[in-house]
DNA sequence: GCGACAG
DNA sequence: ATCTTGTCGC
């Protein structure tokens, strides 16, 4: 059972800020996890106006990227759209969507940042945070940082930087298409955190994984 | 005070 | 995120 009781999401911004303050401590920014073989992508969508909130879960298999496990989840929205706050308002329906597969996913990753956060605890943390399973962010835009130019080429990145540290990489997964944010989310190294990205990129700008949860959101 | 701002 | 048609390019 997870620690997923209704009340403990029921924050308020300032104390959604003071767990992440407590929780950042335990973020593992290196590898630390066993065998890979499947990798979870999880979409979260808002239906009635942002009431209700949805999350998909699609589990593929890391060698060759098909199918082997999915569910998707409605609950109700309890917490608003605050940047640097997204974890609050997307996990709760992403844990309920993640308890209802067969087995937990080696590797999750997530459609947001991991370490490269204003406080260093962006959804992809404080999912694998409360899971301690591997995780990693991958977002389509940026949220902090600043970065150098990107080679054009698939498998490019520029180091994503907060003065002088390294918060993440902005990483090209197609040629010719505008690159992801990748970060460290839980147990695993930056340099992992690209690897695994571009091995679920074979083909398009975005992985397999969030493909196809977004694709099982939308009803097929 | 003026922008920036994951999904 | 979500509301939406056509359009540019490989």
């Amino acid at each position: 059972m997870l620690p997923d009781l209704a009340h403990a999401w029921t924050v308020s911004p300032r104390e959604a800020i003071a767990i992440q303050e407590r929780l950042r401590p335990r973020v593992i920014d290196r590898d630390a996890a066993g065998r890979l073989e499947t990798v979870a992508g999880v979409d979260v969508g808002f239906e009635r106006d942002g009431r209700t909130t949805r999350a998909a879960v699609a589990v593929l298999a890391l060698d060759g990227l098909a199918l082997v496990d999915s569910a998707v989840v409605r609950r109700r929205t309890r917490f608003p759209y605050v940047p640097g706050l997204l974890s609050f308002r997307e996990i709760p329906a992403v844990l309920a969507a993640l308890d209802r597969l067969r087995e937990p996913p080696d590797l999750i990753l997530c459609d947001g940042q991991g370490r490269a956060h204003p406080r260093r605890f962006g959804l992809a943390c404080h999912l694998g945070v409360i899971l301690d399973r591997p995780t990693v962010g991958v977002a389509k835009s940026r949220l902090c940082g600043t970065h150098g130019a990107v080679r054009n080429r698939r498998g490019a990145w520029a180091a994503l930087c907060d003065g002088e540290e390294v918060i993440g990489a902005v990483l090209r997964t197609r040629d010719g298409v505008k690159p992801l944010f990748v970060s460290v989310g839980h147990r695993v190294s930056l340099a992992r955190a690209i690897e695994l990205t571009l091995a679920c990129t074979p083909r398009y700008r975005l992985p397999e994984t969030t493909r196809q949860a977004h694709r099982l959101a939308s009803g097929r």
